[in-house]
DNA sequence: CGTGAGTTTGAGTCATGTCAAGGACCGTGG
DNA sequence: CCACGGTCCTTGACATGACTCAAACTCACG
């Protein structure tokens, strides 16, 4: 199924020496990824043994199983985590976008497969070294239980939606949750009318939601009818009332999406 | 439903002095909990400002939302994690056993519903002192991470069996899991023949699995039919081949649960 | 203007949920 | 000691939401 598909271009990214000289102070992710609490001595630290690596859509990053020597953030693109049984049925585990981390220092083998859904920069770490570096720099450890604890708490939301939610909630619940990073990416709220951009096909969103590609596309054309959202393209989604789609959700509230 | 009668008997658990004079060195969950790494002089600063407090069955440790001042370990029985939709429909999202972490340093609301399904014990620290020491003691932030770590690889398993996995799968990757944290207890391995005991309702299994309770109760009988289970009263299981079971449980292989 | 990936739509099936009734077990009080 | 009530569990009949299989449409790209 999909996991045939992403295998056809399964390599190892290419380095990318272009993004050499960018500087860790200009870095567009600088305030959000792991690096986030480090003061510029320590930033210095971490430039001097990072690299960049590339991916193209659809490309592996690693397999689950494999050797993985490096731990990385994501700097642009999106790449998601997914975990398969042996008959092909895959269930989507982590979605990482930029800023989002990859990879478990102190463990040398990957657990998921890690594919980029569209072109993917990486800046990267030799796991070694970084280990290394999280003894050196508390404040990289710390940042890095903040944003395993922020992951696991997003695991638990996605674990309410896999077990208790119906179709049509699942599909508002995702749409909300793409709406909410977006917005927190450009320092906004997703107030009354919000446009948006999915970062997946209809196939990687069922297998965010736990449900089949046709029940996505029904149920993405029913809230579409419903006045819920319009569609511009495949991919384009305006939102005209971003509280009506959470009523949809089947969330309580607009779970206090400030930060 | 299930929310209700759990709020019934929601009050804070008693302070329990009766455990007040029980040493670190002896404790049961010494070498696994959040202090497994701490050497002893760090372990007496932390002995310093423990306190214990214990819970009865079904009573409530903490509601999502409501202050919570103290984090803690479990020492003895289970405890849940459940997060509920505002007509009622529940998702456990945590399965607290002994050795494992409940509450999030820097963070003073619960974001979950904790409730003892047993008898509980907790060995609580208050926050912002629990807080310093997360500073002072490298041991600790480093074992609180890697604890978090297993949690987040816990929950995306947890996610592969909610979204992808069929009722009988799911009753036997319970059973499975059950098995493999009880053995890991003992020190053993699931091997041959293993009894267990199942420490929750099958109200409480159709929360974890994302199910009803009359699924549940029916695909456990299908398994006790089809001889992959033995039922001694309610929650007595006894596995003839635990082999057998994980193949039923949808997994492809034993993953690795040897330490 | 053909090709293929991604998507939509329809018809039929099935696993799981819903609703309802009854059974097993256990502690309590008459 | 037994009747009672409550909790937990089982079982049956039926409903239905989501899946499966199949076909056709859209659109970007060569």
């Amino acid at each position: 199924m999909s996991a045939r598909a992403l295998t056809q271009i399964k390599y190892v990214g290419a380095d990318d020496p272009s993004h050499g000289e960018t500087s860790c102070e200009e870095c567009p992710i600088r305030y959000r990824a792991v690096c986030a609490h480090c003061e510029s001595d320590e930033l210095a630290r971490l430039e001097g043994i990072k690299f960049y690596r590339s991916y193209e859509p659809g490309q592996a990053i690693v397999w689950g199983g494999d050797q993985m020597d490096f731990v990385g953030s994501v700097v642009s693109g999106v790449a998601t985590l997914t975990q398969t049984l042996e008959d092909g049925r895959t269930q989507m585990v982590g979605l990482l976008l930029p800023s989002d981390f990859l990879g478990r220092p102190g463990r040398s083998t990957a657990t998921y497969n890690a594919v980029a859904t569209t072109k993917v920069v990486l800046c990267c770490f030799r796991r070694k070294p970084f280990g290394e570096m999280m003894n050196r720099l508390p404040s990289l450890s710390r940042r890095l239980l903040e944003m395993t604890l922020d992951e696991l708490d997003a695991a638990r939301e996605w674990m309410l939606l896999l077990g208790r939610k119906t179709a049509r909630e699942k599909i508002a619940s995702f749409i909300a949750i793409i709406a909410r990073r977006e917005a927190s990416m450009h320092m906004r709220s997703p107030g009354g009318r919000t446009e948006i951009e999915l970062p997946l096909t209809r196939e990687a969103m069922a297998d965010y939601l736990g449900l089949t590609l046709e029940t996505v596309s029904r149920q993405v054309n029913a809230l579409k009818r419903d006045g819920i959202i319009e569609l511009h393209g495949k991919r384009g989604v305006v939102l005209p009332d971003f509280a009506r789609l959470v009523e949809e959700s089947g969330d309580d509230a607009d779970g206090g999406w400030i930060s």
